[in-house]
DNA sequence: TTTGTATATTGCAATATTACGATATAATTT
DNA sequence: AAATTATATCGTAATATTGCAATATACAAA
């Protein structure tokens, strides 16, 4: 169906999935890469920088922000975008835990 | 048109990309969990405990599969399936490297 | 060797994503 | 105010993803 069955999910799993999903993408991980690069982050830098076309980076830049994962500050007439340390923390946490987790029963399966 | 123009990221990014895209989906999360609480795994068990039909658990499997997220062995006439600590590890080191480089420049923008 | 059990593959309908031209909005400059 | 600049939104075509019934495969047990 191209319908994701959420409801049979924890919250915290389905939160889990789409801030992972929102970085299912080269340029939305270029744009992050780009963002962590620069002191001053103009969203024009990033439409130079990525080679897709503005309505395409902007459609991008929504979904990084939807997720958390960036936030925007206006700046004139320009808009000033950098990373969300939050969700980047959230994310850091849940691969450390996995990490320390398998590092504990090393070897106990396979 | 709906594909990725991948040509125009780096092999790095497009990997990385990959990667979170397998996890961009909450029944992965969820496999992914159940995997790290068990010792012994069982693609039949994942199917009980995913109220998803089986097909659907099949194919989910396949895409962390591909990704390299985890490895399946053949155990009689079932499969073992379990984490691969490489994938996670990688991705240990990602959200590491951001949240260092974000600490470094604390207040710097926006 | 037939039957059962476990998993994968195929095929398809429903929905989501990607990309971008055209256009809208909003602040800035002239 | 008109023109310019920066970004967002709309509409839409192409493609990808999700989910599952039906079926195939492959090993195990009887």
């Amino acid at each position: 169906m191209g319908i994701t069955k959420t409801e049979f999910f924890t919250q915290k799993q389905n939160d889990t999935a789409l801030l992972m999903k929102a970085l299912g993408h080269p340029a939305r991980i270029a744009i992050i890469e780009y963002l962590m690069s620069v002191d001053a982050c103009i969203c024009g830098d990033i439409v130079n920088e990525l080679a897709l076309a503005q309505p395409t980076v902007s459609q991008h830049l929504k979904e990084l922000k939807n997720a958390g994962l960036i936030k925007g500050n206006i700046s004139g007439n320009a808009i000033c975008y950098c990373i969300d340390d939050t969700a980047i923390n959230t994310l850091r946490g849940y691969f450390l835990e996995i990490s320390d987790n398998l590092e504990k029963k090393k070897n106990m399966c396979c």
